[in-house]
DNA sequence: TGTCTATTTGGCTATATTGCCAAATAGACA
DNA sequence: TGTCTATTTGGCAATATAGCCAAATAGACA
């Protein structure tokens, strides 16, 4: 039963790990505003270069984003619209969690 | 700009990562359905027992589910209701690599 | 052609993750 | 108390990830 959905399981968490980094997220917000090049990501990030270039390329080979080749600059644009609505539910988990931690905090007598 | 969004980022990335992964992904939506034991899970994933258990704390401190001990099992819960929503965008990233590749595909000349 | 800029790739080290086994812990119940 | 069951924790080895530097690649343009 559980090696069924192995494969579709799998698939998910792929896309899910490539999500999974703060820098990785960052590009993500950044490409919903619209396409960027490599040395823009980087400048606002503030790592290596090369640093950078394989974030990109784990998102591109997770199917989030796509290169645009122009010049001698490579363009990066989502791949998907709705990326970011993704987040409303990873917001709650957070949002619970500050909750939860003040009610703890307001059964421990204030 | 990049280290004031840091913070949210890093929150964002870490209940990402804790579902970043195919048993933890079917925790998830075993537990959809409804409270769960540690060792339905365990036979259902077919793992070891230590290494189901290590799933769960994974996903306790990222705050996706909550435990209860009842007797001498212990009960793992959902804390938000909309985790599975969240999957939307994950499909259509994996349904937009099927259709590129069948385009790609035909743009070869079938 | 040569040179400059932009990007990717290789190689490396440090660190994190996964999954198993064995041992520890906790509750139920005689 | 002792024993059984359920779960967690510690420890280990194998593998994966992150980030840097250096080198390779590719396009622009003189």
């Amino acid at each position: 039963m559980f090696q069924e959905r192995k494969k579709h399981l799998d698939a998910r968490a792929k896309v899910l790990k490539a999500m999974a980094h703060p820098s990785r997220l960052f590009i993500i917000e950044e490409l919903e505003k619209g396409e960027c090049c490599v040395c823009d990501l980087t400048e606002m990030i503030g790592a290596d270069v090369s640093t950078v270039s394989k974030h990109l390329s784990v998102l591109r080979q997770a199917g989030i984003v796509v290169d645009d080749k122009r010049g001698n600059q490579v363009f990066y644009s989502l791949r998907v619209p709705c990326i970011l609505n993704f987040f409303g539910c990873v917001e709650s988990v957070l949002e619970s969690q500050v909750k939860d931690h003040a009610a703890s905090l307001a059964s421990l007598g204030k």
